[in-house]
DNA sequence: AGGATTTTGTCGCAGATGCAACGATGGGGC
DNA sequence: GCCCCATCGTTGCATCTGCGACAAAATCCT
């Protein structure tokens, strides 16, 4: 004697695009993550810092907070921490003294002299081993990231 | 006087696919997570162990952790907030006493009723809005995800 | 049978995260 | 100049997360 039920819509969560795309991330920044993590003892976060400064030289914190999908309090406390181990220093802009001026210290740019090419070979192997989807999955991405802020 | 050092290798995050896909995803969860937990007060682990119920009817922690990308403590976890909530419910599975039966109480599936309908038409939307792009970017999370554990 | 091993689910702990509030500074209006 | 509001960065708090350890139950092995 079971309860009749109204049934539910069907929805399965393998063909839903946000959970896929959430799997895709975590799978593809996992491998490299690890490694950086055992090797240089950095997160996430401070990886992502870390690239920015490598880039873009001496950058505030809302600089990068804007450009690398962070929060500004991401951005601040992975900043920290990364002061903390000697990768990164923060000056005060006497321009503006609210703003605060990040760069890497000699450390930190060795540090990103091993790891860019370790990031750059995890892409590589990436495009390789996609081989056509490669390309599509990119233009997806693309109209995906372009607008909306 | 500047010290001279080596130069870094060009790097671009933005040009790296496990950046975009890690901003892709949030983007595209953010929307519908904002939703369901104002609404429902449930969290995105919690929301994909109530799909995989929806989906499923009696399922172990087990079958949920296989299949929805979450280690087990992730699911135990999200169960109890569940049955907190008073959306699923746990009994012993007498076959085999290590594992718990969860299911949907008849208050989850009314919240399930209600949210599914939400989570389609934010699928449709994405689908409407990527166009000819759509299609790319599912072949690519195709190969991405096929192999792979 | 019975001791060792595996499987299942939970939990303690340390650290990370999200949010909102805060102090400090700068800029704009008058 | 002075007051009000916006911006920048940090932090307190509550919660969440990841890892490893754990107890209970089942299975394996001899």
């Amino acid at each position: 004697m079971k309860e009749d039920l109204p049934p539910l819509p069907e929805f399965d969560l393998y063909g839903f695009t946000p959970y896929r795309l959430a799997v895709a991330a975590k799978r593809t920044s996992e491998e490299l993550a690890r490694l950086y993590r055992a090797r240089f003892g950095i997160s996430i976060p401070e990886w992502r810092v870390m690239v920015h400064l490598a880039h873009s030289g001496k950058v505030s914190v809302r600089d990068i907070e804007t450009r690398v999908a962070m929060e500004k309090y991401e951005v601040s406390r992975a900043a920290k921490r990364l002061r903390e181990a000697g990768l990164i220093e923060r000056k005060e802009n006497p321009d503006d003294r609210r703003l605060v001026i990040l760069s890497l210290t000699p450390k930190g740019r060795e540090m990103m002299a091993e790891l860019l090419p370790l990031a750059k070979a995890h892409q590589d192997n990436l495009e390789k081993r996609l081989g056509a989807a490669f390309r599509k999955l990119e233009a997806g991405l693309e109209e995906l990231l372009k607008d909306r802020k």
